[in-house]
DNA sequence: TTGTTATTTGCATGTTCACGCATATATCGT
DNA sequence: ACGATATATGCGTGAACATGCAAATAACAA
């Protein structure tokens, strides 16, 4: 019976913590999306002239979107000369979203034994 | 050849209809984080009186915040007299993100063939 | 009907954010 | 050294957004 009550609020906490805020907000943006896309769709790595191509806007802009999925882990940067190349970093991310469903699974299953 | 190329476009085309933008829109808050969590926790429905406890904020705010996670597919809502019933949709939610998930990964697959 | 409770929505405000432009920094080629 | 290229960043602007308060709507209770 104090189960019933405790199972539930460890099921809250790992997901909240699974549900990074900032993971979603790099991308919840639709530039930062196409980046993510093109960059999937790749076998190479990409720079930021690359992917200005893709989206609309001006160069400044996709550098500051790199930026930002880089600070969320989504995308790493190399350094090469003048030029930085982009990747996407795949393993984590669908990591990271099957480890969401799963918490939410396991989420469900605790909460309706019936 | 010709595969090589138009391959990854349309890897490229079923990610960026996966990825919807709106989706991620409606998880990059913190607030509606915390409601999806806590509606996870639920083997019951919740109310808007309900979800108000678990973040800071006013009513208003949280039937906003309930309305745009509705919006999204993320949350049905049940009109039960004068209140009204909000549940999560794991199952969507979930699946959608398992379908990301192996989108990226085919992605992958057929972008490093080596 | 009158008052109370649950939810939604209009309005005003402050904050966050994406964007373009210009500038700074770093690297390459001549 | 000098100019060109690639990227990053400071700044100003306009749009989007979250929030609280108050009013509107709807349903229940007396």
């Amino acid at each position: 019976m104090t189960e019933a009550n405790s199972l539930p609020l460890i099921c809250q906490q790992t997901l909240a913590e699974e549900l990074r805020p900032e993971l979603f907000k790099a991308l919840c943006d639709p530039v930062r999306v196409s980046i993510v896309a093109t960059l999937a769709a790749r076998a190479e790595t990409a720079t930021v002239s690359d992917l200005t191509s893709c989206c609309g806007i001006d160069f400044s802009g996709v550098s500051r979107h790199l930026k930002i999925l880089r600070e969320a882990g989504l995308v790493s940067a190399t350094k090469n000369g003048r030029e930085v190349r982009y990747q996407l970093n795949t393993d984590d991310l669908t990591a990271t979203l099957r480890a969401i469903a799963n918490a939410l699974d396991a989420c469900r299953a605790e909460t309706t034994p019936k």
